[in-house]
DNA sequence: TATGAATGAGATTTCATTCAT
DNA sequence: AATGAATGAAATCTCATTCAT
């Protein structure tokens, strides 16, 4: 069941969710049809698994976010956290993309999405609100989550030329600027 | 044919590229399997199509930077061009979006696609560079487009609660300071 | 119409009966959808049309079969005959091949077709009846009538490494062989 | 598996191959088209694994020639021989067929045909040039091949009105005047 | 628990034929 | 007469899911 869950993330990664097909996760779980079956009820009962193992990953994320803020130390703590990000995305990446784009067809698993995401948003916005930038702070860290997400997106599927640290870099300076000065 | 090219970008956008069924796009334009297959040869024909059309569009917006960059004239600026993306995005967002994920069979489309993302942004990486703003122009400029984007898209989407106006003025704010300050 | 029926013997003989689309018959000949069905029913009428053609060459063949028999001189009349036999399939081999196969939905043709086959056959068989051979006059001739057509086939199809020449040499003198000695 | 292709013989000598449809096949089979797709690419497919089993029965039937040749005993192996070769064809006769028909559109299986068709050729070419019969052997073997096939073909789809027997009787007689006297 | 052959619903694709111009 | 865009019925093919072992 480990198994099938780590090929569901490794042939969801190279092929996407939706050209995923059942019989490329059981091959590369190395098991077979049946007892994929057994385990789930179907392919998009697998990624809600997924998803609640992301949710749990998110969910400790929002929790260290620690003391980012204004200021050189929050800018610190901004650096490791998007680090601790980029390791977090760089295993679950595919599972949050597919959680963000709406094309399931259950609508479950995409308003779990949102809610989690939604809640990291809403940590961060509070550092915002603390840090009295001119701009709503809840929409200003929506952006900046989105960005942070994108970015590690573009950069793991090679659509920017930019290694880890230039893109760690990018995204703290950008980050910080845009929501503490 | 245009009405078969409208009729998939409605489709795309209400199911998204994946789920859109040849059928849908062919019931949508009031037309019949054969007339699709008469003008495209799968699905993914009629999308680079769209992306084609999409690629125009972009190419336009950007010539249309205009001189976005520090300072309140430079804000206005760029509120004035990110109304313009926004139009574009209202209309094209589905195919930008499938654009920007991977999971195309053919690489073709793929590659066109960051080929023209990759122009916005080395244009608008020119404005950052001649602020002299303390980053790399162009991973900024990319982490710039790709949160602008993103936002659009979860604003379209309805998963964050803001309006167009609220998108607008946070993502002025957000990317202003985040590249000219 | 001449242009259709011709664009109709060129692509039977390079693509066969079944595969031949009428688009690809209608393109050879230069003209449109609309224009074949002004003059043909559908694709089986234009092959009808052919094999009438051909009924016509068989029936001249037959009249000239002359005085094929046994003997030096009846050998060279056998071969004279073989000649005209070589180029009127050169011409007709693929209508009077498809014409031999069953594979027809209308039976119709292929009654026609044996028809035909069946009236050179009988007067083959009145040749070798006239010669005292040792053999069912009937079925020899059809026997021979076969040889001659696959062999034809053969050649021009390129299946046999053999020039029009060593083929005719050879049929003449297993024919004639095989009929009248 | 063996049921599909026993079907896939079945369809093609009553509906012959253009005709026969993967349904036609399957429903044969009784079994389904999802079946008929894990055991073959295609119709085509299903047809090479058939020329395969004709293969091996030519190449038996090549091997069993026997002391075919002059004289009374060597008419005696020929006729033995033409049993064999119609028992085969009875089965196989559709495959060697549409096998020597050029219409498939992958030239695979058509070279397969000729080189095993002519493996038989030449064998028989072997025994010509042993009795120094006044022929191109190899010629003259071939139009003995290409005479018996469609003369099989001509009994079996009823477009002669002879008997087996009949059949069996000229092939023998004709076949060994025109190679061996 | 585990297997994988079998299924069939549903999607894609082709192409002979029609018909408005 | 001539055209060729449009049609849709019929074929091919895919793949999530089941079930006997």
């Amino acid at each position: 069941m480990r198994r099938l869950l780590d090929a569901g993330i490794a042939v969801f990664a190279s092929r996407g969710y939706h050209s995923a097909r059942v019989d490329d996760i059981v091959k590369a779980a190395k098991t077979s049809h049946g007892t994929f079956y057994l385990y789930f009820a179907n392919k998009e009962d697998l990624f809600q698994a997924l998803v609640a193992d992301v949710a749990d990953e998110l969910a400790a994320l929002t929790e260290s976010l620690g003391a980012i803020g204004p200021g050189d130390s929050g800018r610190v703590e901004l650096r490791a956290w998007l680090e601790r990000f980029a390791d977090m995305y760089e295993h679950y990446g595919p599972v949050i993309r597919t959680w963000t784009e709406t094309e399931l067809d259950s609508t479950e698993v995409g308003r779990m999405g949102t809610d989690v995401l939604g809640d990291l948003t809403l940590r961060l916005a509070d550092r915002v609100s603390a840090a009295g930038t001119d701009v709503n702070p809840q929409l200003a860290a929506m952006a900046a989550v989105a960005m942070i997400e994108r970015f590690n997106y573009f950069v793991l599927s090679r659509q920017v030329a930019a290694n880890r640290g230039e893109m760690i870099d990018t995204l703290a300076g950008v980050v910080h600027r845009a929501l503490f000065d």
